[in-house]
DNA sequence: TCTTTTTCCTACAAGATTGGTAGGAATTAC
DNA sequence: GTAATTCCTACCAATCTTGTAGGAAAAAGA
């Protein structure tokens, strides 16, 4: 299951994927770039009610994890740092809950070795390898701009 | 992340499943169940070694799911109620982590409603709902027979 | 019947994790 | 200078995880 953590950050995420659009879209020129119009914490929660402080912290780290810049002060707030097709899910579910894999012996980015099996001949490695394949065919090639895409 | 509870039962499991072969190809007649010569806990754990108590709550919560039988007393045991392959991982792991999907809101055997999203047409929503198909592809498709097949 | 071996059952408990809250410091715009 | 914002750290209550403890019940065999 996804932390809370990991579904606020995909809601609040949202929020910034459709400002992004909207700014791309609209009458900015080219030079334009994703400080000009940062999207706050009060206005992302005004759109998706959740505890204020508890998503300052999980916006915290999805700017650590690489995914957002921020601006400070009056009129400040968030903005992607990269297109949202370039942001696959994994990367966010990996900075806010770890490890995608069902088992740390078939982790990718945090692999620890199993003590009570020989992985090369392990049928539970083995079968979990399928597991963990089948969730990264989808996390890795789904992106924020699907989390906004169009609906219907 | 499968609980410590999960990975002690498939290897637990994949016991039972070595000793229902065994059964099978040996001697025995067609009319010997699995009754014969049920596993207990101690040979279990002398081949995968784990807490001994422990073990007992998660064979105990396997029976309970209707995946074992149990013998009691002397020479009792543990025994596979089905064959191998009709035991599919996903019941396992229902069982003893209960849902296998990302969120509550997709998941077809814990289903609980998301109050904060219209789920017809939330994105989210339909993107978890992939992860959950992509993963539930391997875990119903995959049985306890898989967990000691061949390996090479 | 007695002893041994096993499963069955419930309660407890320490430690880790989750889901936040509190309080302020730093920065920026006006 | 003031208001609005992000930044940072520490804390906290509740729950979950990973077991442990102590026996009761049943079955086999002597």
């Amino acid at each position: 299951m996804l932390s809370k953590k990991a579904q606020y950050a995909f809601r609040a995420l949202s929020t910034l994927v459709r400002s992004d659009l909207k700014r791309r879209n609209g009458a900015g020129t080219v030079l334009s770039t994703s400080t000009d119009a940062p999207t706050s914490i009060a206005e992302m929660v005004k759109i998706h009610p959740m505890s204020t402080k508890f998503l300052e912290t999980i916006l915290l780290d999805l700017k650590r994890g690489g995914i957002l810049g921020s601006k400070k002060g009056k009129g400040g707030g968030y903005y992607l740092l990269k297109h949202p097709e370039d942001t696959p899910l994994a990367q966010v579910i990996r900075i806010l809950d770890g490890p995608i894999a069902p088992m740390p012996c078939v982790s990718l980015h945090f692999y620890e070795r199993c003590h009570d099996c020989n992985e090369a001949i392990c049928g539970l490695n083995r079968l979990m390898s399928e597991v963990r394949d089948a969730n990264l065919a989808v996390l890795e090639r789904r992106s924020l701009a699907d989390l906004a895409a169009e609906q219907g």
